[in-house]
DNA sequence: TTTCTAGTAGACCGATCGGTCTACACTGCC
DNA sequence: GGCAGTGTAGACCGATCGGTCTACTAGAAA
């Protein structure tokens, strides 16, 4: 494979930035050619399936790395504050401090593909089920209120990506991520 | 105009509707002649500036309609709790109980016009504006607090918007209504 | 009745859309 | 060195994109 000009990573980051900024819709095959320094071919080369496959294929990957490298710190031993203001960091730093939005609401306001439709749906409730756990098993909560708790913890995230992305406003994001403790743990833990 | 097969209100309300499901790029002239039963010249005599003086009309229409009808209710006089009630209950309308996503949300992913731009982000603010005001002035809450917990309160209800849409499940939106006493006012009033 | 304006229609335009096909170059293996 | 597989390139395709222009019709006003 040294023939290749650019790694599967390099080709597979810019196209998350390019959905994660323009949508599905607004990412064009030749906004994606100008951004990877691809042409059509090489791009249909690596991605059979044309621009549903990219779209697929980014989502598979932000979603796996977003449960590896994020999740997964809800589950690691230790105390739980501490664990939980490592994902909120993590997050944090996911989203750019609120200056990315979120894949999981630019890729499915097209509703063309139905293997993205159910990735968004099945990655968006795992982090919602995660954070429930956590909100359950170490913050203490009973679990319908977890569950109720871990649903807005996302929501405040999703909609202070919003927020940031109409009004340049970040301070509801932040102020999500800071506010996970009271939302995912019982006072005093 | 005896001649108009369909009425602006009419067609204004179709390309809301477009609008607000498919976003700006999804949202084709092509779709709009179908959904409207206009031939693309009649939209072009309507709209002489095309497709964007369509978004900001149906954007203005929509932010016009938000603020009379919807927040102008938290100002009328009478008992602040029902006031807020009676908003949260038009909100849940508007949003049709969560299955309706935001016009700010789908219309500012395409950033090619600075008029929709601004519009929505006037929209936004003044929004939360409204919150804040009736927070602190109804609600009780201290001027820092209450715009915090304004913005907490759109970004709960543009979050839930997104799960909705993702997910199919309304609860979270749902319950941001419900919030909206505890979040903008004191407790006991 | 005539004129003017509003509104709809059909045809057309250049650009862009996502996708396809043939050809060539490079690399690694036998 | 030859072959097969990988990867890039250029040209091309039909469909769709947003937009434009000419023509006709309907209705209101003078």
């Amino acid at each position: 494979m040294g023939l290749q000009k650019f790694s599967e990573n390099e080709v597979l980051n810019t196209l998350t930035g390019l959905f994660r900024h323009h949508g599905y819709d607004g990412t064009s095959l030749s906004l994606i050619m100008k951004a990877t320094g691809l042409v059509k071919a090489s791009l249909y080369h690596r991605f059979r399936g044309g621009k549903e496959e990219m779209a697929v294929t980014v989502m598979d990957r932000v979603a796996g790395e977003f449960a590896s490298d994020l999740l997964a710190l809800l589950n690691e031993p230790g105390d739980p504050a501490e664990r939980l203001r490592k994902t909120g960091e993590r997050l944090r730093k996911f989203y750019g401090s609120g200056k990315k939005a979120c894949l999981l609401d630019t890729l499915t306001l097209n509703r063309d593909s139905p293997a993205v439709q159910a990735r968004a749906k099945a990655a968006l409730e795992f982090w919602i089920d995660s954070f429930a756990r956590f909100a359950e098993d170490s913050g203490g909560l009973p679990r319908v209120l977890a569950m109720a708790r871990a649903q807005d913890a996302v929501s405040a995230l999703e909609g202070g990506l919003v927020i940031s992305r109409v009004s340049g406003n970040r301070a509801p994001f932040l102020r999500a991520i800071e506010s996970l403790p009271e939302r995912l743990m019982r006072p005093g833990r």
